[in-house]
DNA sequence: CTACTAATGCAAATATCTTTGCTTTAGGAT
DNA sequence: ATCCTAAAGCAAAGATATTTGCATTAGTAG
């Protein structure tokens, strides 16, 4: 009985959801256990999986190495499928975007990660940039006044300016730092357009 | 015989110079090396040690672990006081500015140090930006025509942007690049002003 | 030059991390 | 309910990293 074509549909297949996600909960919850009592330095994953109830084997499976688990763990809570409450109104949810970022990385323990993330960046694309891209990308599709700003401005000019502040600078990081970098580009996209 | 008081100077005694400072100086160039081929999270010791064909133990014993070895040496080589040659054209001293910049971390090895000292960075304010901050004082002071243009957005919208990408996504800095950011910048200014 | 000893070399003993083959559990599609 | 297999558990083997005691080299003061 040739009944091959079993999964010939599309996706590999995954299986994202029931134990997987309690072990991935349970080691995002452990790794800001372990950042906020030893800093990221010297995390190591048979660390981890004690704490986490998990065997090592299997984080090395899932993710190979600490800087990949940290990586990926760095833009988690802020990123997959967060619905950004988007009204059109280009200044407003440009503003919220600016707000909502700064806000998430206000929290030492992600800072610490976003930094530690960043160790083991550069080779292939972070989280940290697709997903703040995806998210720019969603913003002028639904804004009815963007003006000519393109998504790269939205990165250069919101985002960078950020992230930026968040590895090197964190204290001076506030509402009024959101102000400051949202405010000058939509007031000068009004003066020009 | 008396002679007690041999050393009570001041320091307990150390030996910067000879051999050590060679060791130092093949461990620097070493880390350097290693760091631009594999990058700063898989770098260990013993990796090190055997490039720069020194004993594992000497560096224990020195440093403890690579993390302080790595603070030490990033701090160190982050900045060459190295002057801009500034004409007091602000269009011309901010690209060539961000030119400098964008072509010292085009350098593997200079964006891989930069990653392994973000890892570590958010405590004490890094070379990093106090260095950017106190170079754009100075183009802003020399230029004529910088407009209200501020250090904050020189560092906000050149240095922040350029970071961001040499940090995460090394790939898509190039010329085109730094015409982009500057580019904007400039053309705004005017536009505005 | 000589004495003192910091810094390194060396090597064996430990401790830790990482890989791997196999088994068991359980998610998801039919 | 049943099948398929992704994902996790387990444990042993292998690879690396770290510590430590002692020997050797060489910087610095006198």
């Amino acid at each position: 009985m040739a009944v091959a074509q079993v999964q010939r549909t599309d996706a590999p297949s995954r299986r994202p959801g029931g134990r997987s996600a309690e072990v991935l909960a349970r080691i995002r919850s452990s790794v800001e256990g372990l950042i906020a009592e030893h800093g990221a330095e010297s995390l190591t994953i048979p660390m981890l999986a004690k704490r986490a109830g998990v065997q090592p084997s299997s984080l090395y499976r899932r993710w190979g190495d600490i800087g990949s688990l940290l990586n990926e763990l760095a833009t988690y809570k802020l990123d997959p499928n967060r619905p950004l409450s988007l009204t059109g109104d280009f200044a407003a949810d440009v503003r919220s975007w600016a707000a909502e970022i700064v806000a998430h990385y206000s929290i030492p323990e992600n800072a610490a990660m976003l930094r530690a993330g960043a160790a083991c960046a550069g080779t292939r694309e972070s989280d940290c940039l697709r997903h703040r891209r995806a998210e720019a990308a969603a913003i002028l599709e639904q804004a009815r006044d963007a003006g000519d700003t393109t998504v790269e401005d939205l990165l250069n000019r919101v985002t960078a300016p950020i992230i930026y502040r968040v590895i090197f600078s964190p204290w001076d990081l506030d509402a009024g730092f959101v102000d400051g970098v949202v405010g000058n580009l939509v007031r000068v996209r009004v003066a020009v357009g």
